[in-house]
DNA sequence: ATGAAAGCGCTAACAG
DNA sequence: CTGTTAGCGCTTTCAT
């Protein structure tokens, strides 16, 4: 077995408790030459200290549940990433699960959390069901739901300014003199496609543009709904000259669709997506995409967690929707096949 | 604060054994009637045992470790769901970790992986310095380092069949009748990408083919690297008629180079490379892919930390270079931009 | 400036 | 079948 703080007391002739003032540099003051004989010690013996029975004394445990519905998704796997490093700055450890989309696994969850005494947790959830992360928090440990949270709840939430992408994207095709632009959505509402809607809806009413019902249809997950989507707006009596999509596998989708049509993309229609899935930005350059900042936004859901795990109320301003940008980019001529 | 055995002890009237007995199952039987009277009094008091404590009382943790480069990498974010979800099944927790390619950080990891006294740890190397999963392992910490080991080592180490797949590739190329095959290679070389390499070499050595150094090139890790390394191979007096590539960002910057020397992909040239960073194979439909099965790595990867755990000595069929997939994409027209 | 000792919540050996 | 008790390795209060 590894070394004790035992082995390092005897070794260094000196108690308990002075090994523990040298560890953590307090909280009672240590004479020099004391200290460097503890140290030695430490040295000599490799010893580590068990964060096992210092979290037990302490009764803190500096860590934080992460729970995520699939880290395969880049979109995911960036917030995770994000995440991590902001917990880390502040000395917490992070504990990973993912529901994979499962609402049993993430009932699962609470207990195993609770059990594990995660001092608070980030819980992006698998559905718009959020009585899981609800549970949680009425055990009194702090949680903070992050980014697709349904529209009603009591929850602390972090949230995406998903209104504005929505708003941005269409802005820009207004401004390229597109009058008629679709919108796929995502084919089951969630907040962040709701506000992703609203500010198309609203970039629309503020040019003086109706919104049609006709130009609004639902997508899916696969490209190839993507595409049946856009034949379906192609199906109006007045086609739509640009589309904006709730992500960019449905922005593929429309790019798929448009070179069976024979249109040109972007001569011939303007093509704009958020990029959450499969980062289509970087082997579509035909795409006009709309990123959030999910460095951001992790590093603001770990601020607003460590607040409630202190007992602070909430600052504000962290938990306003945050970090979205609009990229345009230049054409660089088709990928070929 | 959350109720504790004590509480439960005293609320079902029984001793301190027989509420642990009750939860765990064992070690000795528990009288139907008391077990009951305990299962009421811990549901009524929404107990959940303290892991903290029940991990010092038994010198152990359930937890392992698992070090990687960046959550970001598609690539490492699969790998990263298929450790969790094995070490998950078997009862463990994940502690992540996440060096961003900095050997710095991945020296601090292991000071804090000895505190945290995980009881196994996956390491993906940020380099091909293994100092530090060697220092852990040194520690008496079992640890597998995956994929991307130097190639001289005593360390345990999981393997993908880089080899294999490198060997697909090009044989693939060549049935579809090329002969003078190129390859752009990492920069800086790694196991990974030395084995796929080698695969090209033995593949055109079976077919009678001489390798030429001219055909094979250093790319790097953006598009336009990729594109560079392309142009230089066209620079052959005889140019190569297909490209493989050590992975999808070097492919698809030999998409654009093809595109912008109005080459084009796959009726004039045909390209292969590994899937690996950004899934180039949804977005690129003229690329023909080489898969790693992450699944199954992380699957064994954890399989082989388990037995090391237990003490047990590996089986030689876990550490058995695994899973390579080569994927022939229909062709199904260029993606407009 | 340092030592002694209590106790965090649990498991399991020992003793009925 | 059940109760009592000794730690696991640490932090920190109370003494000195």
């Amino acid at each position: 077995m590894a070394a004790t703080r035992e082995d390092v007391e005897r070794r260094a002739k000196v108690s308990a408790a002075t090994v523990s003032y040298v560890i953590n540099g307090g909280p009672r003051p240590v004479a020099p030459e004391t200290r460097a004989r503890v140290l030695e010690a430490i040295k000599e013996l490799g010893y580590q200290p068990n964060a096992v029975a210092r979290n037990l004394r302490m009764k803190r445990t500096f860590t934080i549940g992460l729970v995520i519905p699939d880290f395969r998704n880049p979109y995911f796997a960036e917030v995770v990433g994000a995440i991590e490093e902001a917990a880390t700055e502040k000395g917490y450890k992070v504990i990973l699960l993912h529901s994979r989309y499962d609402p049993v696994k993430e009932a699962q969850f609470v207990d195993l959390l609770r059990t594990e005494r995660v001092e608070g947790v980030i819980w992006i959830p698998a559905t718009s069901n959020l009585d899981s992360p609800k549970t949680l928090s009425e055990y009194a440990i702090p949680t903070v739901v992050y980014d697709r949270i349904s529209t009603q709840t009591d929850m602390l939430a972090m949230v995406a300014d998903n209104y504005n992408g929505g708003y941005l994207a269409t802005r820009h095709l207004l401004e390229l003199g597109h009058k008629r632009i679709g919108y796929i959505s995502r084919p089951v509402e969630l907040s962040h496609s709701q506000g992703r809607l609203q500010g198309y809806k609203d970039a629309l009413k503020e040019s003086g543009i109706e919104v049609e019902t006709g130009l609004i249809v639902k997508g899916g997950f696969e490209l190839e709904e993507g595409k049946q989507a856009f034949y379906k707006l192609c199906e109006q009596a007045e086609p739509p000259t640009a589309v904006f999509t709730f992500n960019d596998i449905m922005a593929i989708g429309v790019l798929r669709g448009a070179w069976e049509k024979g249109i040109r993309v972007p001569e011939e229609m303007s093509v704009v997506g958020f990029d959450d899935i499969v980062q289509a930005a970087y082997t579509c350059p035909a795409l006009t995409t709309i990123h959030l900042d999910k460095g951001e936004m992790g590093r603001r859901g770990v601020e607003l967690l460590m607040q409630l795990i202190k007992g602070e109320a909430p600052a504000a301003e962290l938990m306003k929707a945050v970090g979205v940008h609009l990229v345009v980019r230049e054409s660089s001529g088709p990928v070929p096949r």
